[in-house]
RNA sequence: GGGCGGUUAGCUCAGUUGGUUAGAGCGUCUGCCUUACAAGCAGAAGGUCACAGGUUCGAGCCCUGUACCGCCCACCA
């Protein structure tokens, strides 16, 4: 579609890795630098500006090494002394190139009181380097200035790659010559130290700014003249695969023409760019971020787009599937013949390179272009291969042979790549490499793109190439597009965005429908882990450390909506001898899963032969009912969680209902039962507990399947529609929220026996009376749901509260002296043999306090006139009720200390 | 320079349209090897929700401002 094209432009480029660098690939990083302010002498005459005689020029600059490659100064038109100074001419010291001074609008006017800083540092003359700066390269291209690059891949001073008038200003200078070969960093010192010599070095300042660093090696970005492959972002695509005259008109609102253009509305991208078709499906709604927030980033990014350089120096990553072409002439187009030549005799062989791949059966697998620049005094012509047939796969394994120093092939490779070589000769009529020119053609082929693809832009491919795209393959068609990305903030321009673009652009639909962004782990301190300070976690460590499991749950319980998350780091030594590092985060889940590993032995020493949990109805028990009520709860909770990616509610609330629901309340209430030989309770532990490894497994997958397959094997488990459960975890159904097993009262109830026995365990303590030890106790509860609560759960009662004999009494008690006693929710308990009157009065007072504390407050409100006018009526009622209640039980709790037992 | 996030118990963090006396884990204190679990059980202590204003009957939550910590983006005179 013409997107793909080759420029001749400044790059990020690392000197240190020796490859281009896309923008957001550069990291920012505050740098404590200096502005050397350096004299250039003018050439001729002195002038004379307001009575001031001028025989230089002061440039500021924090690059001196670059003044090498100066080809300009420039001062703003506005500046008074422009009228003196513009088309004057300075001598570049050390170089000795004389240089125009020239007017351009983007010199910042010197002005020591502005606030911005560049202006307070300014001189108001800037020296300008078309080849070593990105503003430079725009004001050259502006005026016409030469582009001089004295700078070698790898940084150091260099002459040889296009350092243009080398041969005038080099070839006899010795300060230069000294300076060849010289690192960037180091040239500068030797240039400041030039300048201080010869007494043009006006003065350092200190500067702070930001430079761009390289993400891979950390070393400063140098902007450097290079060819590389870009693609145009902005650029419309006559027909992108998508429908969007369809989507145009149905979002007029999201549009608007420009220059005879749909562009999306407010924005210069067009609908039919690849911009404009990673944009639209998030403006539309089809595309949602969660959180919301990183949409924006998202979206700016793309609003404000620049084409794509996405070839890169490397030797891993795709190889980028390009030949290079140059046409020679019947008439020799050859070094010195005018660039009008060259492209005449590039047209000449592009038409007939499309002439041969036509009568080879190849005309529509291959694209060709021509770039603007030259090879030995030739247009080059870029040939792209688009397909997989025999021919290009032998080409593939002819450029798979070029990739290797022929050294390392055996006797039999080098024959194969010599046949490989002879036969694409044959098929192309061309030579490969070091061939001679095709007399056919008149084509050569220079060489295989030595370059490989950005590694985001194979990662754009992602979602699609791994299922076998381009062909339709069924798992393209079941698996693309997928719902659900799951990512790191970092990458969303560099991976998320590209995926958009790529799977709209070559599968006419968007790869996922959600993004969601996890936060970033940070160390105890808030800093990056990173592997130079060695704060660092690394997963296979936690893995041994702590187990799989333990790690992942943690991990999800960690999963809020917030942009950082921190992880102390320690030092912890393993069984096998090493020193890793850990975090006691981890210890959350390791835990949580040994609990879930105990309770689920006990589940299984007591299932053996237990009734299949369809059977156990009518559900009458007080626990049962509640528990279920709670699991039921607990499902729909953490589907819902699950759907609205709130990954820490749903370790929080399987938690929180394994560990204190199951664990403590129920399965103890188990115990007892089944002790007592009731077999309901055996049923409804099953019951739990899969349903509790159907919602954890994706959570801690490996301990919930094993747990599974024995609870299985021992209780013959059921789907929710009641057919046998799939063999393993990983294919069983989620649960289903059982709406009507929601069930408030027998919360309430269970909760007010849970309250009892906190209670009475809370004296036991304050007593200090031996857990083990059981004490009499008589309960009161007024005749009605209370006395029946307590008449039927008596056996749980002595149990969870060690109690000895019980007495029930439906009639008011005196109290019995040397008891303690709890009271609340119509009920009250003497504890027998509890005999600390201090102990006793100590904590009936502190309860006492407590309830006069929300007493006030309650009362405060609902004297307050204008919270009874405004407030909704049912916040109102539940304040009253809630001031009732809390008189009801300081009456009892101060009976009860006004009683003689106390 | 532009944008965003955070500041809640000693530590790490929850807190869903503003509505009980603000929660959890770890750590701390007390007592327990109770035949699933001491990596555990039971009980307890611990908070001026960064600061200053404002809106409201009512603010951890909404608004304004300040401070500090951190992240992202932006062409390095």
């Amino acid at each position: 579609d013409g997107l793909i094209y080759r420029g001749k432009r400044l790059v990020n480029w690392d000197p240190a890795t020796q490859t281009v660098l896309a923008d957001d690939e550069v990291e920012h990083e505050t740098v404590q630098g200096s502005f050397w302010y350096l004299q250039y002498p003018l050439v001729g005459d002195p002038v004379e500006i307001n009575g001031q005689r001028v025989d230089h020029v002061t440039v500021a600059t924090t690059r001196p090494e670059t003044m090498l490659g100066d080809t300009a100064v420039a001062m703003n038109p506005a500046d008074p002394r422009a009228k003196a100074l513009a088309d004057r001419k300075v001598r570049l010291p050390i170089v000795g190139r004389e240089i125009p001074i020239i007017a351009d609008d983007h010199v910042v006017l010197p002005n020591p009181e502005s606030e911005d800083e560049k202006a307070r540092f300014s001189t108001g003359f800037l020296k300008v380097t078309p080849a070593h700066d990105p503003n430079d390269y725009e004001i050259g291209q502006r005026h016409g200035l030469p582009r001089i690059n004295v700078m070698a891949p790898d940084g150091t001073i260099s002459e040889k790659y296009g350092w243009l008038d080398w041969d005038q200003v080099g070839k006899d200078n010795p300060d230069l010559q000294a300076l060849l070969g010289k690192d960037r960093f180091e040239a500068r010192a030797w240039i400041e130290e030039f300048f201080r010599q010869e007494k043009l070095l006006e003065d350092v300042r200190p500067y702070t700014h930001e430079v761009g660093h390289s993400y891979r090696s950390h070393v400063p970005i140098e902007p450097y003249l290079s060819d590389q492959w870009y693609i145009a972002v902005k650029r419309p695509i006559a027909d992108c695969g998508v429908p969007l005259a369809e989507w145009v008109s149905e979002h007029p609102d999201l549009v608007e023409e420009k220059d005879g253009v749909t562009v999306l509305q407010g924005t210069d991208v067009p609908v039919n760019s690849l911009a404009g078709l990673a944009l639209a499906p998030l403006l539309d709604g089809r595309l949602e971020f969660t959180p919301d927030r990183y949409a924006k980033n998202y979206q700016a990014w793309l609003e404000n787009l620049r084409d794509w350089p996405i070839s890169r120096q490397l030797w891993w990553g795709h190889r980028i599937p390009v030949w290079t072409f140059v046409h020679f002439h019947a008439r020799n187009v050859s070094a010195g013949s005018t660039d009008r030549d060259a492209w005449h005799a590039a047209s000449e062989g592009e038409r007939r390179l499309r002439e041969y791949m036509e009568a080879c059966n190849l005309g529509e697998q291959f694209v060709a272009r021509i770039a603007d620049d030259l090879i030995d005094g030739h247009v080059p012509i870029f040939v792209c291969s688009r397909s997989q047939d025999a021919d290009l796969a032998l080409d593939l394994l002819t450029q798979i042979m070029d990739q290797r120093a022929t050294s390392d092939l055996s006797r039999e490779g080098l024959q194969a790549y010599n046949e490989q070589q002879h036969q694409l000769e044959g098929r192309f009529g061309i030579g490969a490499k070091n061939a001679a020119v095709s007399l056919r053609t008149g084509l050569r082929l220079v060489r295989r793109d030595p370059d490989v693809l950005d590694t985001w832009f194979s990662s754009a491919l992602w979602p699609f190439s791994t299922l076998g795209w381009p062909t339709p393959t069924p798992e393209l068609q079941r698996y693309y597009p997928g719902d659900v990305l799951c990512t790191a903030r970092e990458i969303i321009t560099l991976w998320v965005s590209r995926m958009v673009m790529m799977g709209q652009y070559c599968c006419g639909d968007i790869p996922f429908s959600d993004v969601f962004i996890h936060a970033m782990i940070q160390d105890g301190e808030g800093r990056k882990m990173s592997k130079s300070l060695g704060n660092g976690i690394d997963p296979l460590d936690i893995i041994d450390s702590h187990g799989a499991d333990a790690m992942r749950f943690t991990l999800v319980s960690m999963t809020t909506q917030t942009q950082d998350v921190r992880m102390p780091v320690e030092a912890m030594n393993l069984p096998d001898g090493r020193t890793v590092n850990s975090s006691p985060k981890f210890d959350i889940g390791r835990n949580f899963c040994n609990k879930l590993w105990n309770a689920s032995r006990f589940a299984m020493m007591n299932l053996e032969g237990c009734p299949p949990w369809s059977d156990i109805r009518p559900r009458e028990a007080l626990a049962d009912r509640w528990i279920l009520s709670r699991l039921n709860t607990t499902v729909r909770d953490v589907t819902r969680a699950l759907e609205e990616f709130r990954f820490n509610e749903v370790a929080d609330l399987l938690y929180h209902f394994t560990w204190d629901d199951f664990c403590d309340w129920y399965l103890e209430v188990a115990k007892v039962r089944i002790r007592a030989g009731e077999s309901g309770p055996r049923a409804i532990v099953a019951h739990v507990l899969d349903l509790i490894l159907r919602m954890l497994h994706p959570v801690a997958p490996f301990i919930t399947e094993a747990i599974w397959e024995k609870l299985n094997a021992t209780a013959r488990l059921r789907g929710p529609g009641g057919q046998a459960a799939s063999p393993l975890l990983v294919r069983a159904e989620w649960p289903r929220c059982d709406a009507a097993a929601i069930d408030p009262a027998a919360e309430e109830s269970f909760g007010a026996l849970q309250d009892l026995i906190r209670q009475v365990r809370n004296v036991r303590t304050q007593h200090t009376i031996a857990p083990s030890k059981a004490l009499d106790a008589i309960i009161v509860a007024a005749p009605g749901p209370a006395a029946e609560l307590i008449d039927r759960n008596l056996e749980l009662l002595r149990a969870l509260a060690t109690l000895g004999e019980v007495t029930l009494s439906r009639e008011p008690v005196n109290a019995p002296p040397d008891a303690a006693a709890v009271a609340g929710r119509g009920m009250k308990l003497y504890l027998l043999g509890a005999v600390d009157r201090a102990a006793e009065t100590a904590r009936l007072t502190k309860q006492r306090d407590k309830l006069l504390g929300g007493i006030q407050g309650v009362e405060a409100k609902l004297a307050n006139e204008k919270f009874l006018a405004k407030a909704p009526e049912n916040v109102v009622a539940t304040e009253r009720e809630r001031l009732a209640s809390m008189r009801a039980e300081l009456a009892d709790v101060e009976k009860l200390l006004g009683e003689p037992g106390t």
